[in-house]
DNA sequence: GTGCCCTTAG
DNA sequence: CTAAGGGCAC
């Protein structure tokens, strides 16, 4: 089983690369963040023609998360507050940036980690709190439900110096500051490990490159789009990789997808 | 020798459009309208490329004039106030709408005349007074220059009921109101001839199609941009037609060329 | 419907 | 640099 996440900035603009790259690379699930669009409005038609059953959790403008899969999706959440209660974390729901559901008894959890913008931002403090009530998320879905558990998604945060392509100044800049990183890592201390670098542990392996400043081109890139699975499922993963193909084309997302590829 | 007109909405948007049609049409002159961009941002190269001296008045946004010409311009005047003083004409010459020269003994006078949005309107006396200001620059034009004339461009005006597609309510509607008609009219008595009129006399011939109510697709048409000509070069006119085939690409202007011959 | 500006966001 | 929305104009 292949699960596939890809910050797509925009499926309406990006709908062309997207189905290309499905026909190419026939996952079975795919997660989407920064769909950016209200959800009567998505372009539901040329995914479900390629088989696909989509679910979705959208906005205008900003955020908005989706998932493709090729087998129905079963027990799907919208947000954090069918888990957590309204009264926490209404507010924190109007932001649509998770949707989970279960797959082939995985849970897959499908995220879009707020930005944060600047380290010490009102939006960098709505990141911190949002992470924090993803733990309980977490917590809660591993004490009340039975299946393994796959997080996917647009994390805005690379753990590790290696993951930048240029870690000067790391600790000042947004998506790489040690709080970031220690928040994230306190997240995954529910019990969750990082795909990738079960196959990969060198430097230099990036999924967003800015669009400013030629950051692609130059391979300026960052490494923050990941899945974190259960140990369970970290023991079955056989594959983990980036697809920077997609990053060449013209009017590219500034994201590339990233799959892992897990045998039950 | 061929004069063209065409209002491209947006030369950036329309370039290769308008260098694909160039190439097919090898017009001595193209007279543009609706630019909508300022000088320094006009794309020279494109058309400097194909062989064009290239002159512009253009300003950000909205309105916009330029002339391509096979042949180097002369004494190319830019607005109405080089020829009706500033005084009287400065504010009107804020909307970049005019742009006039000399190719071949010919001054061809290129016009985007306002829209004037609904009758009655601020807009619409605009219209009007521009129009009155069009009159007084030609009678100046033909009382001190020795050359022919050639006014052509977006009139915004349909002069009569077959160049529109339903006449009906054309009395209340904005581009065939009876006052519109008899002030453009009254510009022509400086001694112009519609040049499209001389070869075609039928109805159904139109140059404009809203983008709404898919308008092309039902031919919901007005014959609204023009070539007036001289006593002598209306005689000398040996063609005069519309090319419809670029309002049937991906992404067109709503309008299309026309194109007149001279045979000196 | 289409295009451009400006603003917000990343 | 790229995308979206709201506003204006046509």
């Amino acid at each position: 089983m292949q699960i596939a996440t890809w910050n797509v900035n925009s499926i309406r603009t990006r709908q062309q690369i997207v189905t290309d790259w499905l026909k190419q690379n026939p996952v079975d699930v795919l997660c989407l963040q920064e769909t950016k669009v209200r959800d009567e409005q998505f372009p539901l038609a040329p995914f479900e023609s390629l088989g696909y059953h989509v679910y979705i959790s959208g906005q205008k403008s900003y955020n908005g998360v989706a998932i493709f899969s090729k087998e129905p999706v079963t027990d799907i959440i919208f947000g954090f507050s069918p888990i957590l209660g309204d009264n926490l974390v209404r507010d924190f729901d109007e932001q649509k940036r998770v949707i989970s559901g279960v797959i082939d008894n995985i849970r897959v959890v499908n995220l879009y980690v707020p930005n944060g913008s600047a380290i010490g931002s009102e939006k960098y403090e709505y990141k911190l709190g949002w992470l924090a009530l993803l733990k309980q998320y977490l917590q809660n879905l591993k004490e009340n439900q039975s299946t393994e558990i796959c997080i996917c998604g647009d994390f805005n945060i690379a753990l590790e110096d290696k993951d930048i392509y240029n870690s000067k100044n790391k600790a000042k800049h947004i998506m790489s500051s040690p709080v970031e990183r220690e928040v994230l890592q306190d997240v995954l201390t529910v019990g969750l490990q990082d795909a990738f670098r079960k196959f990969t542990t060198e430097e230099g392996h990036y999924s967003w490159w800015d669009y400013r400043a030629a950051g692609f081109q130059r391979n300026r890139g960052w490494r923050i789009d990941h899945h974190y699975l259960t140990p369970k499922l970290y023991e079955q993963a056989t594959k983990c990789w980036i697809d920077i193909e997609p990053r060449k084309l013209e009017k590219p997302s500034d994201h590339a997808p990233v799959v892992v590829e897990i045998e039950q």
